[in-house]
DNA sequence: GGCCATGTTTTTAA
DNA sequence: CTTAAAAACATGGC
């Protein structure tokens, strides 16, 4: 599913591929999905030009000449850019521009379309609760934020509001990186850990966005990430060998959300 | 065919 | 307050 990687990579397309032109209609399937009547959202959107995205976290930010419109393609799905002539077969909203292209946007549960008047960005709760985007993070930021935490590391590195980004896919192989046990608590964190977990998260994201996101989303053109099942280290790899120690990784369940640990590695503590 | 796991965010409960 | 778990649904795997 979408996370940091995949989401950077999709602004960046968008930014370098949409910015200029203008949305002539919009086709909405799913209006659940909005945070406006069908209506007042397609009427808000209609004839803005596009001036350029970018992303928080895993939402995309589009910047147009009639405010905002933000997207967040929940538990996956695709944006692509395309024909009405080579739509895919599922999409949940259009938005054709005035040169016969048009963007088909996709997702399988839980996605947002919103859009937000120009100037009140801030007051759009679901983005402007959000951390700094994770990569932005230096130690001294990540020690900052830990100070005073409870609760285990796992819920600290999900929680958007504290840093954004981190999904239930990567975080496996952060946490692994940084030798750290995903319910360890955060008040028993040693200084070299903390450093760790902050060299981990950038090890963890970024190869991944350096080959256009992972291999089971698409770019805007419909091309598969470059991040494969092979760059994973330990992430639903169950019963295979550690690749530092050997040991078989072991799935547990963490809360609500399941874990992927080498129990050699990264022990309880 | 049917049951189950999946991943995000908000909401609700403990 | 803090932290954990459920709910909102669609799709693919076994």
């Amino acid at each position: 599913m979408p996370e940091l990687p995949e989401i950077a990579n999709l602004a960046s397309q968008m930014d370098r591929h949409l910015s200029g032109k203008q949305i002539s209609s919009i086709e909405i399937v799913q209006p659940k999905c909005l945070n406006l009547p069908t209506g007042d959202f397609s009427q808000a959107l209609t004839g803005a030009r596009i001036d350029q995205a970018s992303y928080h976290g895993k939402w995309i930010q589009v910047h147009t000449s009639q405010g905002w419109l933000l997207i967040n393609l929940g538990m996956g799905g695709e944006i692509l850019l395309t024909t009405r002539q080579e739509l895919p077969p599922k999409w949940r909203a259009i938005f054709d521009f005035g040169d016969a292209t048009c963007l088909a946007i996709n997702f399988w549960w839980f996605g947002y379309l919103h859009y937000v008047p120009e100037g009140a960005l801030e007051t759009h709760e679901m983005t402007a609760r959000l951390g700094p985007n994770v990569l932005d993070l230096s130690n001294d930021d990540l020690r900052r934020l830990i100070k005073g935490q409870r609760g285990t590391i796992k819920s600290f590195l999900l929680d958007q509001s504290k840093m954004a980004g981190i999904g239930n896919a990567y975080i496996h192989d952060i946490l692994f990186l940084a030798r750290l046990h995903p319910q360890r608590k955060m008040d028993g964190l040693a200084p070299g850990e903390i450093d760790a977990l902050a060299a981990a998260i950038q090890q963890g994201l970024r190869p991944s966005l350096d080959k256009g996101g992972a291999f089971y989303e698409k770019d805007i053109f419909g091309r598969q990430g470059g991040f494969s099942m092979d760059d994973i280290l330990i992430g639903y790899k169950e019963t295979q060998p550690c690749p530092a120690c050997g040991t078989p990784i072991i799935k547990i369940k963490t809360g609500s959300t399941s874990s992927f640990i080498c129990p050699h590695c990264q022990p309880a503590g």
